[in-house]
DNA sequence: CGAGTTTGACCCGCGC
DNA sequence: GCGCGGGTCAAACTCG
């Protein structure tokens, strides 16, 4: 690989990311915009609990065209896939359709892949991806023509059988920001705690052979996500300056950036009709434990 | 041993 | 029809 930086560690955050992170979010659907939109639910309101901003800041850009500053988000159209022929059986050509379910489990198949699929583009700062509550495992990464920065590819593995996948590159012309494109969504409920497959995955040593850092600048990893390889995030000193002191509130900061499904929505729409930002009274719908509780295991492990 | 990452190969959509 | 480029798979490997 050409690069070095790796994704992954990007995508399967931890923690933090304040409230400064940068990130741009506009949502389209099908080629209009979102009416997915909850006013009740924007920046604004200074939330009395502890970093609840945050926390509302960090979702809301999923909500839409949340306020907050710039998080964008492009939906593009999406029909369910078709199956194909998954895997390539090396040994049927891709000839008849003769094809059999991918081992995955995901219905979904290659082919047509790439034109029908409901993907949202995010814009994100590189704090921002620290967060994330979704389990994702990568399953791969390619050089981009035209890009320095290779792309990676991850799943869920929350869920087997969940769907959604999750593409991160690192912005060429703003290394500071990564494009994560979602597609699908999560069919199962945000993990309460990290299953076992979330939590584990292992650090790898920073003179891991296989990815070359960054050679040049002052790299910094973000050793507060144990759950991945966090220190294949690295990021230059300047890019941490941001997050420096996250570890007390890293925790409850540690939300996801990933495309949050639609139930979550709901809760954070009821969440917020209730008026609950400024009051006191969360609603247990909304599991905001579920957040904090994941970013719990998140950092610290399971 | 289980789970995640790496990486090369394969497959397919799309543009020419 | 061909080639390019992107997306996915799975074997091999690493780590806890």
């Amino acid at each position: 690989m050409a690069d070095d930086w790796d994704l992954h560690a990007v995508v399967r955050g931890c923690s933090a990311v304040s409230s400064s992170a940068t990130t741009s979010t506009t949502t389209v659907f099908s080629g209009g915009v979102s009416s997915h939109t909850n006013p009740t639910f924007t920046v604004g309101r200074q939330s009395n609990a502890v970093s609840f901003g945050e926390i509302r800041d960090l979702y809301t850009p999923f909500t839409q065209e949340s306020v907050v500053s710039s998080f964008s988000c492009l939906n593009y159209p999406e029909e369910p896939r078709k199956t194909k022929n998954q895997k390539r059986p090396l040994s049927l050509s891709a000839s008849s359709g003769s094809v059999t379910s991918k081992p995955t489990g995901s219905t979904t198949s290659r082919s047509k892949r790439r034109k029908i699929q409901h993907k949202k583009v995010c814009h994100v700062a590189a704090e921002a991806l620290n967060s994330d509550v979704w389990a994702w495992r990568k399953y791969g990464q390619k050089p981009i023509k035209g890009s320095p920065y290779p792309r990676g590819y991850y799943r869920c593995s929350t869920s087997k059988g969940c769907l959604a996948r999750k593409q991160v590159e690192r912005n060429r012309s703003d290394p500071k920001m990564f494009i994560v494109t979602y597609t699908a969504e999560h069919n199962h409920p945000a993990p309460t705690h990290r299953n076992s497959l979330a939590g584990s995955t292992r650090q790898k040593p920073s003179d891991q052979p296989m990815t070359t850092k960054s050679p040049t600048t002052t790299i910094a990893t973000y050793s507060s996500s144990p759950v991945t390889s966090a220190d294949e995030f690295v990021l230059p000193v300047e890019d941490l300056a941001v997050g420096e002191g996250l570890d007390g509130d890293e925790d409850l900061l540690s939300l996801s950036d990933t495309v949050v499904s639609d139930d979550f929505f709901d809760g954070l729409e009821e969440f917020a009709a209730g008026d609950s930002f400024s009051g006191n009274s969360a609603p247990a719908c909304f599991d905001l434990s579920w957040v904090v509780n994941s970013a719990a295991t998140t950092t610290g492990g399971i």
